[in-house]
RNA sequence: GCUCCGGUAGCUCAGUUGGAUAGAGCAACUGCCUUCUAAGCAGUAGGUCAUGGGUUCGAAUCCCGUCCGGAGUACCA
């Protein structure tokens, strides 16, 4: 149990004892009492004062007299104002250490057979393109949060849906057939999606070019969109596909191969993974036959040019089209018909969709359509919708370019941290694949840290020539602060010294004991961050730990102490502090470096 | 136009279910490497929490208005 619910539990029976009334959790505020006051915890009492019908000051003192006679873990209390300042015993904070190095776990809780099941979605590529920033973004949040919620005893399934067709990949298609001079991988040395992501960018300065000239002519904008030669070859295209022809199929089997060899790299580099992964090009037609179903039960209509249509605007929402013209499926179409599977495959109680927050609309219309269509799975949806990543140009278009590619990036930011290391003389006594592991850590964990760190549901700003940073609130400064951890511990087991559990120790220090607070929090940490599905929660826990240690080790000595029961406390708090933002950076998917 | 989200230091961001004097990092300036890793530590400076009202013992936090920014808004995904 925490601490919190002990005091608040003491706290409402106090109430109950001292002013004959009852009251509920959330109305006892029980927070760390602040550094330049003294205590440990504080109950804020203003909440009690209609009930002692007594002044802030007198009721603290009822309430802290009562709590000091009766809980065994208040030491003593003073009030200030209306804030009532607890004096927690030191034993109850030492044991902190004991739980934390018996239990290598610590903070998360433990998957049982009726744990819910939850099943993730992100990453969610369009096979017509290479990974950028925001579905950096994406994949780190996906893949955190489905870290967060097994630690908080969640059963998770981690998902993909590869939109592997529609237009978008017709457009590849068409550019690569017309342009493409039979350009390979192999033959370029191109990696896959970069190669397939050109003939993206290519299609569309052909088509800009067409549409220009059709409006030269004189035709209106809106019709040259729609008559311009290369969009209406790659309609042709996806109608072709959708009709199996073979040639058709064959040219797209080949290019999406070349995106899937390029996205492993991708995902490998990243450190993210998927139990189980949809193509869209399996369930597109699971969907088409749910809304030719909803079309036969009169939950949707079509229009006289033959597109389905569902009305949602009983629901406050709008016409949405479910269905093309010339019968081709659009991006809702497949989503219906992956629910549809992913429900029948697995036991979900609760389906995320990790997914930008773009496409808010496109969720509630999801959520609303299953429920049309008689299953009561739009409840279960949620979607976590997270901000764009911007640019200092503004915000990023694939199509125009003006995208930070994911690979380039990653490989920037591992020259960066080599250059550095060089430069502070890190890690010359390390081996040539040691030292390149470590720069692709210390890389990795600066970018993961600085997407991680940020309330994802807000939009942030990336500069690429500013935001790559190793010092202050970043990954590397708490990879640094574990390193140097390792090192202290790795001393002393050179010196044969071993910690020994049992402590025994007249008094500790005002920066030790708040370390010892800071380690306690981490299960509620945890559990806030499963709450709200933020890794934020977790990085900036994180941080305020290590800033502390940082300074707790700049002016403690650890093996130059001469006591040895003080050394072997230090000692065991280092080794705690390590331990606990280990498993936090875990949940962020950032590894830590014994040396750097 | 309508709907949703946001606005905290020069910049990037924290800020617990409303609580005490709003916090970090970066950038600037000042100290500290014969001392467990200086990717560090200590310090100075930097704020009308967009703005105007309201709710109350108490508001960056909750409610309403205004301004600014972003996203979405019927055959893109």
């Amino acid at each position: 149990m925490s601490i919190e619910t002990i005091i608040q539990d003491a706290t409402i029976e106090a109430v109950k004892v001292l002013y004959g009334a009852e009251v509920n959790k959330n109305q006892v505020q029980v927070q760390n009492t602040r550094k330049e006051v003294s205590g440990d915890i504080t109950i804020v009492v203003f909440p009690f004062l209609r009930l002692s019908k007594k002044s802030p000051e007198l009721t603290a003192e009822d309430l802290g007299t009562y709590l000091k006679d009766k809980v065994s873990i208040v030491d003593s209390f003073n009030v200030i104002k209306g804030f009532l300042n607890l004096d927690i015993n030191e034993n109850y904070w030492l044991n902190i250490l004991s739980d934390v190095y018996s239990n290598p776990d610590f903070g998360t809780k433990e998957v049982s057979d009726d744990s819910d099941l939850v099943m993730v979605e992100y990453s969610s590529p369009n096979t017509n393109k290479p990974l950028h920033l925001g579905h950096i973004r994406n994949n780190l949040l996906g893949y955190s949060i489905a870290e967060i919620l097994k630690a908080n005893g969640k059963k998770v399934v981690k998902t993909n849906i590869v939109n592997d067709r529609g237009i978008h990949i017709c457009k590849s298609m068409y550019a690569w057939q017309q342009w493409g001079n039979g350009e390979t991988p192999e033959n370029s040395g191109l990696k896959g999606d970069h190669l397939v992501g050109k003939y993206y960018v290519e299609f569309d300065k052909h088509y800009k070019a067409e549409i220009a000239e059709l409006i030269e002519k004189g035709i209106e904008k809106e019709e040259a969109e729609n008559q311009a030669p290369s969009i209406v070859a790659a309609r042709e295209l996806l109608l072709k596909w959708e009709a199996k022809d073979e040639q058709t199929v064959e040219l797209w089997k080949t290019m999406n191969g070349w995106v899937y060899e390029g996205f492993d790299v991708t995902y490998k580099t990243l450190g993210v993974d998927f139990d189980k992964i949809y193509y869209e090009s399996d369930t597109y037609l699971v969907g088409r036959d749910e809304v030719l179903r909803g079309l036969d039960e009169q939950v949707f209509y079509r229009k006289e040019d033959s597109s389905v249509w569902a009305d949602l605007s009983g629901e406050g929402l709008d016409q949405k089209i479910l269905l093309r013209s010339d019968g081709t499926s659009v991006y809702m179409t497949q989503d219906i018909g992956t629910a549809k599977m992913r429900f029948n495959d697995y036991p979900i109680d609760k389906m995320l969709y990790v997914v930008g927050n773009e496409q808010n609309y496109h969720f509630q219309v999801l959520a609303k359509l299953l429920d049309k269509l008689g299953y009561g799975w739009g409840k279960d949806l949620y979607h976590f919708s997270y901000g764009m990543v911007e640019l200092p140009s503004g915000k990023m278009k694939s199509r125009e370019g003006t995208v930070v590619d994911a690979d380039d990036l990653v490989e920037g930011m591992v020259k960066v941290a080599r250059d550095m290391s060089a430069e502070l003389g890190k890690l010359d006594s390390l081996s040539g694949k040691e030292a390149e592991d470590t720069f692709r850590m210390i890389a990795l964990g600066a970018l993961k840290y600085f997407i991680l760190k940020v309330d994802p549901r807000k939009n942030m700003m990336f500069n690429p020539e500013e935001s790559i940073d190793f010092n202050g609130n970043t990954g590397p400064f708490i990879q640094y602060t574990y390193a140097r951890i390792k090192s202290v511990l790795r001393k002393a087991a050179g010196k044969n010294i071993t910690i020994d559990k049992n402590l025994n120790l007249s008094s500790i220090s005002a920066k030790e004991k708040e370390l010892l607070k800071r380690i306690s929090l981490f299960p509620a940490a945890v559990q806030e961050a499963g709450d709200n599905y933020s890794p934020a929660i977790i990085a900036n826990y994180c941080y305020d730990l290590v800033k502390e240690f940082n300074q707790f080790y700049h002016d403690h000595s650890i093996l130059g102490e001469s006591d040895t029961s003080i050394m072997n406390f230090r000692l065991m708090l280092a080794s705690a502090v390590g331990s606990v933002v280990q498993n936090g950076m875990k949940l962020l998917g950032i590894e830590m470096p014994e040396r750097m």
